[in-house]
DNA sequence: AGCACGCCGACT
DNA sequence: GTCGGCGTGCTC
């Protein structure tokens, strides 16, 4: 691989560009060198078939498979330097690891505006003060122009300037800016921002939190490995300060002046996380979010990049944050599920934050209180250190979890009486409830109870569920709505009742049972508008006594002091699901959920509701933990050639017409069967099957798994396998990909 | 993925 | 007679 020396100017520039082919196209260098020479990272525009792409030189060579005459010269040189090496190799690695198009790797790995071929220059910020014409008060000219009067009050407030991003935050807009300009009221300064990381200052702006003797050893263990890959899983139960002990080694390490990249699942960003960030550290925390503007995402990636910013806090895709002097990656939360991409580059951010932090050479951090069973293992086995917290800061044992039988008792809402009961004598303590239900609408499903009729969905094989806010039946699985009849479509009967109890049920039954205490719920309906979960936790942290009604939404992550009694309306949900994983993640649901009581004053309560309540694996986690019951899973896997013991790669095929897909399928498991044959490797090929949902959004969904002890000849079976189906004619009407490391076989 | 070319149905 | 449906094929 020829990538470092690139002779002055090379013959043929191996170029990856946006497509999904998983190769490099060569085109030959334009007239015009770039001032440092053709290197990898260099962004260029380049005829693509009939268009113009930004592309990215990857190789420089001087020769090609075409000949060179057949080759198209480059049509321009994007940048004066290439992007950042390290952002490269990590995009280099997760193609060739994951088996993905390194064009729509590096594409979808870069900020948009990149993408588009904008500059990556040290970018500038718009200043807008008050002019000494703008001073004196009350110019007649914006009689009636509200807005632009109190615009120009606001920038009266602030003799220093505001920034256009402060000022269009206040929902004032340019134009108001450019009208208070042309008349000469205020004025524009473009200025650089701060060059210099060190401007910033490193030092504490709120001082360190004390640690416990558990964090304090810790502590101490990470700080004597701050230099050279230390993988280190840091296993705390709920509370027991996993972030102050990131905090702490955040400031060690920024005191080296070296950068820090966060990842937190997707809801664990909320804006308590960064404020409490923010206050910690006098430097500046780079927040990466689904909010930001294209510009914003640009002005973060250069900040990492130049080094200007020290510490970078963001979701899944973020690990792509390049970084001029890495210092440390901690991925918060590392058993999360969000931070697997499900389409795409099918990337697991947590995997790539292990090769990035070996590939720097600096210590990786993976907290959890319930740890990955892959993370969990590796840990076992002595790949990463183990680091445990088991003390939580409040003086409480973590509450132990009551199994209580649903077994032919009545439900009102999904609860039975005892548990409302419970709940009764919690809220006249003035202590506040968490019910924990994850099924969002009202029911998960309309039956007829005439003919037994359910409602499914037209496009899935799914159910829909029936909402009340408002009243419809909506497929969760597609887009698909739809009006509630009025009597059932089968037999005409009008006796149709929901089936099952969802969030918005529970809520109103909750309601009903207790008039004056107020309801909380939350969950993707309660929440679509922006800031609607921050205004309802804030009420709810008020402390009077409430009842939270809610989805997975408020299991992770929320501080919820006042709560004292947590419901898990069903625990069986993964208890026999097909995904081996199911347990696993349910288990971790739970705990997690059971994390929220008593957290504060007084200990907490919580109660189960199951069908199963001698399930031994349900048994073992309510009396001996999460811990213990990993372990148990472990042992599981290890009998039954599962991961971590195994490695599985899944090719799913997906078609608007089952025979499409089907035929497809055995022609790719016979291909690859027999190729497995001549190599000899010990790879298995089970399926193709259909996927455990076959028709959703009205397309078949087939899938085919590959397993191997040794991830080398996994890969080599995935690699020939996506280039015979890149190859293969019958392929072009199927959508497939190939998932490795697939998290969930749905 | 885009974007063309290409060959068959309902509209001015 | 054209606009447009998506099948097939290619992009250095």
């Amino acid at each position: 691989m020829p990538d470092s020396p690139c002779r002055p100017v090379p013959r043929v520039l191996g170029i990856a560009v946006p497509t999904p082919l998983r190769r490099l196209f060569d085109y030959r260098p334009c007239k015009e060198v770039p001032a440092g020479g053709w290197q990898p990272g260099l962004r260029v525009q380049v005829p693509l078939g009939r268009r113009e792409v930004v592309g990215v030189v990857v190789e420089c060579r001087d020769a090609s498979e075409l000949s060179l005459s057949r080759l198209r010269p480059v049509t321009s040189c994007l940048d004066e330097a290439p992007l950042p090496a390290d952002w490269l190799w990590l995009c280099r690695f997760a193609a060739r690891y994951y088996q993905h198009a390194l064009g729509d790797t590096l594409h979808q790995a870069m900020p948009s505006l990149l993408r588009q071929g904008r500059a990556l220059e040290a970018r500038t910020r718009e200043r807008w003060c008050v002019t000494a014409a703008g001073r004196e008060d009350a110019p007649p000219s914006l009689t009636r122009a509200p807005r632009q009067a109190e615009l120009l009050a606001m920038l009266r407030q602030h003799p220093q300037g505001m920034v256009s991003q402060a000022i269009l935050a206040q929902s004032f807009t340019r134009d108001q800016l450019r009208a208070l300009a042309d008349k000469g009221l205020v004025v524009c300064h473009e200025e650089a921002l701060a060059a210099s990381p060190a401007a910033a200052g490193c030092g504490l702006a709120e001082p360190a939190l004390p640690l416990n003797r558990e964090q304090a050893v810790a502590l101490a263990a990470l700080h004597e490995r701050l230099d050279g890959f230390h993988p280190c899983l840091l296993h705390g139960v709920t509370g027991s300060g996993k972030t102050e002990v990131y905090l702490q080694l955040i400031e060690a390490v920024i005191g080296r002046h070296r950068q820090a990249l966060v990842l937190v699942p997707e809801i664990g960003l909320t804006p308590q996380t960064l404020a409490r960030f923010r206050r910690r550290f006098r430097a500046p925390v780079v927040a990466l979010h689904s909010g930001l503007s294209d510009h914003q995402r640009l002005d973060a990636w250069e900040a990492a990049a130049s080094g200007r910013a020290p510490i970078i806090i963001g979701t899944r895709s973020a690990i792509f944050t390049p970084l001029a002097r890495p210092g440390v990656i901690i991925v918060d939360e590392e058993h999360d599920g969000s931070y697997k991409q499900q389409d795409g580059l099918r990337y697991h951010a947590r995997d790539l934050a292990v090769a990035r932090a070996h590939h720097h050479r600096i210590p990786l951090l993976l907290g959890s209180a319930t740890p990955s069973l892959e993370s969990l293992q590796r840990a076992l086995d002595g790949d990463y250190r183990h680091l445990r917290l088991t003390r939580r800061a409040s003086r409480h044992a973590p509450a132990r979890l009551e199994l209580v039988d649903l077994r032919g008792r009545p439900r009102q809402g999904g609860l039975v009486a005892p548990v409302v009961e419970t709940l009764r004598e919690t809220l006249a303590a003035g202590h506040q409830v968490l019910v924990f239900i994850n099924r969002r609408g009202f029911a998960p499903t309309l039956a007829c109870h005439a003919c037994g009729w359910l409602a499914e969905c037209d496009h899935c094989d799914a159910r829909m569920t029936l909402h009340r806010q408002p009243p419809l039946l909506a497929c969760h699985h597609c887009d698909r709505r739809r009006a509630l009849p009025d009597a059932c479509p089968e037999c005409g009967s009008v006796d149709l009742r929901p089936l099952g109890s969802g969030t918005e049920r529970t809520e109103e039954t909750l309601a009903a049972l207790f008039p004056d205490i107020p309801v909380h719920r939350i969950d993707r309906d309660s929440t679509r508008r922006r800031d609607a979960l921050e205004q309802m936790l804030a009420e709810v942290r008020r402390g009077e006594p409430c009842l939270l009604v809610g989805t997975q939404m408020l299991a992770k992550g929320h501080h919820l002091p006042h709560v004292t009694l947590v419901v898990v309306v069903n625990a069986d949900a993964g208890l026999y699901a097909s995904d081996f994983r199911a347990l696993e993640h349910s288990a971790q649901l739970i705990e997690q959920v059971a994390g929220r009581a008593g957290r504060a004053a007084h200990p907490g309560r919580v109660l189960v509701q199951t069908l199963h309540s001698d399930d031994p694996h349900l048994r073992l986690l309510a009396e001996q933990g999460y811990d213990a019951l990993a372990g148990q899973l472990l042992e599981e896997r290890r009998a039954a050639h599962l991961p971590p013991f195994r490695f599985l790669a899944l090719l799913r095929l997906e078609a608007p017409r089952e025979a499409t897909v089907v035929a497809l399928g055995d022609l790719a498991a016979e291909a690859l069967r027999q190729r497995i044959g001549e190599r000899s490797l010990a790879v298995d090929c089970l399926g193709p099957v259909p996927a455990p949902m076959e028709r959703r959004q009205n397309r078949y969904h087939l899938q085919l798994m590959l397993a191997a002890d040794r991830r080398s000849q996994l890969h080599e079976a995935g690699a020939w396998l996506v280039a015979w189906l890149e190859g293969h004619p019958e392929a072009r009407r199927v959508r497939w990909s190939l998932d490795i490391d697939p998290q969930t076989l749905a």
